[in-house]
DNA sequence: AAATAGTTTTAGAATGGTTCTAAAAAAATT
DNA sequence: AATTTTTTTAGAACCATTCTAAAACTATTT
């Protein structure tokens, strides 16, 4: 556990949900104005592979890190763009009895309009 | 429709399901030489946006193409490297339930072990 | 058919997120 | 304290994709 590691995990624990590393880099350097941005991607990394956060991957934009680390999808808001964690109950079943095959992981992204854009007319684009 | 398209297209409808834009680019080079990088991109964003075919977004790889325009999702075997389809019958409402959105599109990956690579016991790795 | 305007293609440069590299610094072990 | 291992750093390299500007087509108008 170096100083570096402790600041990314602190700006990731403070921080907003799912922010890409170049805006994890950009807060991380505020406390250590060294930093490299190598520094980050490696500790993001690592952190991916000890369970400590969750990967989702842009399609065309940058990679997004996420501090909730229970399985669950995000929707793309189309209308506001946020990001949302979307929870489907038994979709793991779902998909192991669909395909037959043995489920390590999955990730899904939905584009759509999100619930409050839905509830508010005026927003609407 | 220019004989570019009309290649771009043969190779997507004979070739092997989920091929990336290289891929394509190689074969469609074997009909028409001096066809160019650009061109195969352009003419997949042009056939997306038509509903020809369906981009599969790659994390860290290379985008994929896909013929099946149904919504479905991707199986990526960590065992063989194959990626199957996955029919979910009902998940578009799932998802709008769950999410009380309005869902436009979805896509779903899921890293497993595929159906062949469990029946057989001698391809584990 | 010639002239014009609009679209598509081409080759290569540019972009941008991410990964790599080699040296320096820090941490852990002997 | 000396040695080995790990981590950090700055910047270069990478690579899929996008952009650019010129050339080649296509379609439309005279």
């Amino acid at each position: 556990m170096t100083i570096q590691r402790a600041v990314i995990l602190e700006v990731i624990r403070r921080g907003k949900h799912h922010s890409t590393a170049e805006e994890i880099f950009e807060m991380a350097k505020k406390k250590l104005p060294t930093i490299s941005r190598a520094t980050v991607y490696n500790n993001l990394h690592g952190m991916e592979e000890e369970g400590l956060v969750r990967r989702i991957s842009g399609e065309g934009t940058s990679d997004r890190y996420d501090k909730n680390i229970a399985p669950h999808g995000h929707l793309f808001c189309k209308n506001c763009g946020a990001i949302l964690d979307v929870m489907l109950p038994d979709i793991e079943k779902l998909i192991e009895e669909s395909s037959k095959s043995e489920l390590i992981e999955y990730e899904l992204k939905v584009n759509g309009i999100c619930k409050a854009c839905l509830a508010c007319e005026f927003d609407k684009n």
